[in-house]
DNA sequence: TAAAAAATTTAGACAAATCTAAAAATTTGT
DNA sequence: ACAAATTTTTAGATTTGTCTAAATTTTTTA
């Protein structure tokens, strides 16, 4: 498999993952950030090698063999994202790209040493879960701050929006994965929240809120 | 810089390390394991981007700048090495497949907080010098096995030859980097020696001799 | 339900990296 | 010095992954 292919099988993989069980070429063109007449193209080529379901017009989906090579993927890019953090002190708002090469580094070996050394660890940096070696998945059934009614308690425990840009202004407003918030005010106008975290109080937008995954904690 | 186009350079950069100044495209040609002509085309566009000088029929060479590009990678591929054996267990004969892919991921900050993890290595698992980020870059000047005269008591600094048939053939003797041999006798017959190593005598062929650098004691 | 809009595919082109076969230049040997 | 051998380049083709522009199919809407 070249690096694109595998970029594609990804895309398709997360596409499927927000919802959409049939994915369009235009919806994948726009993700890829490419032209649909390429995704057309690429798309018969992996429908060749028994990775897609493609019928023309009729969208794309991943096979079982697919699924796997996808999970396969996103193990390793995950994996990598946490060695850079524990390993090289790297912080969660640099990780992402450099994965996004490493995960394209064909070793099984590799990757289970390197599970190994990382202790095994079940998340990444953003809170993702990390697929097991045998293709387990464990989708995580989390809610969003938005979500939450007032009064609530929880635990910060992932991001859905893992851009530099987001986690460089969760940084600088000192909310990590594994603190934990109470929501004392819901303002009706814009939605916004004030919260209580680490003894401090702070209003967050709407847009912020519904990008942050939270486990409720039970009182 | 694309995958194939770093290989190319530091196939050259090797080569020009044998002794011979200017490159021949039939030389090139066998090192990359590919056809003369492919090598006349690429050599136009390495000479375009201005890493190589390249005249047509004249050979070729590494401009100062593709000296530059040379040792950034070697660097890379070395370093990563040192990882997978040092931090991940893997043993001297199965790094290098993996570190030729390792050695084209691109990030300046990742290979420096790589040397600070493995505590800034000189040389990598088969005594190879390490280059160092501003491009210093360690000839070393040891001698081969087969170069002492009888008597000499050396200590075992590196490889010469590192296939993995190698590498594995001297695991199944217990020869390793850091041994002391001391060179008992040289058969005329074939050139073989007899050594002692770790207490043991060993009778080695012209062939290992050859491939192995010593570096001598003086007693 | 037919025209308009949107989505998708096809056709044709291009760059990178490779190949084979043929042509041209250089080197070697007598 | 010149023919033969060798090396190197050129010409033309192929694969991958991309693009633009045009054609086709599907969906929407009036
Ligand atoms: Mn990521
Ligand atoms: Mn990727
Ligand atoms: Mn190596
Ligand atoms: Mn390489």
């Amino acid at each position: 498999m070249t690096h694109s292919e595998e970029n594609y099988i990804k895309a398709i993989f997360h596409l499927a993952n927000t919802g959409i069980e049939v994915i369009s070429t235009n919806a994948l063109a726009e993700k890829m950030e490419t032209k649909p007449s390429s995704v057309t193209d690429m798309m018969r080529r992996l429908s060749k090698k028994g990775l897609v379901h493609y019928k023309k017009y009729q969208g794309v989906s991943l096979t079982t063999l697919g699924t796997k090579t996808a999970l396969s993927i996103i193990r390793k890019h995950r994996l990598w994202e946490v060695f850079l953090v524990e390993k090289l002190g790297f912080t969660w708002d640099e990780v992402h790209e450099i994965a996004e090469q490493l995960e394209h580094i064909k070793s099984e070996k590799l990757i289970d040493k390197l599970d190994e050394l990382l202790d095994f660890p079940k998340f990444d940096p953003h809170g993702d879960p990390i697929p097991g070696k045998n293709g387990e998945f464990m989708e995580h059934d989390n809610q969003l701050l938005s979500q939450l009614p007032i009064g609530s308690v929880a635990l910060c425990v992932g991001v859905k929006d893992s851009s530099a840009v987001f986690l460089r202004f969760l940084d600088k407003n000192s909310i990590a994965l594994g603190n934990k918030m109470k929501i004392i005010e819901k303002e009706e106008f814009d939605n916004s929240l004030r919260i209580l975290l680490n003894e401090r109080e702070l209003q967050i937008s709407q847009q912020i809120a519904s990008n942050l995954y939270v486990k409720k904690i039970e009182l």
